[in-house]
DNA sequence: AACTTTTTTTAGTCTTAACTAAAATTTGAC
DNA sequence: GTCAAATTTTAGTTAAGACTAAAAAAAGTT
């Protein structure tokens, strides 16, 4: 019933062939070599060797891109728990902030044991949500379906409230954070453009104009609709 | 001014030359091959690597044992550092028992960035010994001399503080703590027997008569004597 | 449909850090 | 001081996971 060990590099594998493929399709070569800033002849290589695993943690066919089994899929959430819990404790319990996690969790997330996962995560009052509103898979590796939207489909006249922000990069991060738009941020749109796609959103007491690069970054809930179906 | 990397192979090899040659000897092939749970072939292989290093880190003549040179002994002190601090933040802030830690800090020492040990440093008020009584490195990697004695010298009549223990097995650490033997303790020797160096001591409210196999791990600070020299 | 470009795979190398087995050296007993 | 035992080193393999260069397959273009 134990899986014995996967390495660092294989858990890397398994966890961005997981957020390539979450909503459905394959993912290919390509996207996940660069992904991994390795070339895609290495990643063709782990490819065959993940396949034949014993129990095989991914679906490979020559140039058709990959697919996660059930047993990939456990592992790599059990990665992307350990990530996202790292992140939300570097936070709240040693003041980091948001946009400097992310390289540290990267490399604490393949070395700590499941008691420490257990106790950051009674620790945190198992938190259901990273520093930048991400989704932590349960103890159980169970994985809520996101029913975030991005901000770039808002239009003028409603509201709606930040879930999470899709970004890794640290300046990104931080110029998010200098407009408010981090989650639990409420967010009014006024104006929309419909050539440059600029989204003109109030935030607080402040108004910003917000191109593609961003309003595709930011997902939100939009007030007023059930959230269950 | 910064050393490039050094894997956490090189960072466990180090560490334990330190720990070995600490007061002055050589370690030698197989002392090292044992602490590491490796051959003594794989241990000569990486000793030829360190020493052909470019500053290198050690110091090698076939046969004749190991020393740090100065860089090495930075580069170990760097991870006894990270080791130790782990070791008391994981005590001090997850709760975790003294005989839990050990085995979390061999992994996490080599992967945190300075910028998590500067935070942990800093969460817990700068703390010079770990869990264990251990002397944690300071930041500048100086490591002050330990002028503690094993308690196995303390003799009726006289009475001393425990200042550190030494042992990484589990069950040991829980039976010193069952008995009191922790960081701190005041313990008052009540009697000696030659033949087989049992010592007979109190600790609060309680006698336990020990062997060499207890009192050469526990280290203790004799009462009535001058700190400084 | 044929050809060009892009993507992916194969084949072969390299590095790190283990291992085993055999050879060499040192140690220690007499 | 000689010789056996223990320790250490050499030599040659192995495994993981990267790389480059060349071959093959897929996708796009006219
Ligand atoms: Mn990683
Ligand atoms: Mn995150
Ligand atoms: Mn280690
Ligand atoms: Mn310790």
């Amino acid at each position: 019933m134990k899986k014995p060990i996967a390495t660092q590099s294989v858990q890397d594998y398994l966890k961005h062939i997981y957020e390539l493929t979450e909503h459905g399709s394959s993912a290919s070569t390509g996207a996940l070599a660069q992904r991994l800033n390795v070339k895609p002849a290495s990643v063709t290589g782990m490819l065959r060797k993940l396949a034949a695993e014993d129990p095989p943690l991914v679906e490979y066919q020559k140039h058709q891109g990959v697919m996660l089994t059930a047993d990939g899929r456990r592992a790599a959430l059990e990665v992307i728990r350990h990530h996202r819990l790292i992140e939300a404790w570097l936070v709240q319990s040693l003041g980091y902030s948001w946009d400097e996690v992310h390289e540290e969790a990267e490399r604490l997330e393949h070395v700590i044991s499941e008691e420490f996962e257990r106790r950051i995560d009674a620790a945190l009052g198992h938190p259901t949500r990273d520093p930048h509103g991400e989704i932590i898979p349960g103890a159980d590796l169970s994985m809520p379906e996101d029913e975030s939207m991005p901000l770039s489909a808002l239009r003028p006249g409603r509201s709606a409230t930040v879930l999470r922000v899709l970004a890794r990069d640290p300046n990104l991060l931080r110029h998010l954070d200098s407009l408010g738009l981090t989650p639990g941020a409420r967010i009014e749109a006024l104006d929309y453009s419909p050539f440059d796609n600029n989204l003109t959103i109030r935030v607080g007491e402040k108004m910003h104009v917000l191109g593609l690069n961003i309003t595709t970054k930011v997902f939100v809930r939009f007030d007023g609709e059930s959230h269950k179906d």
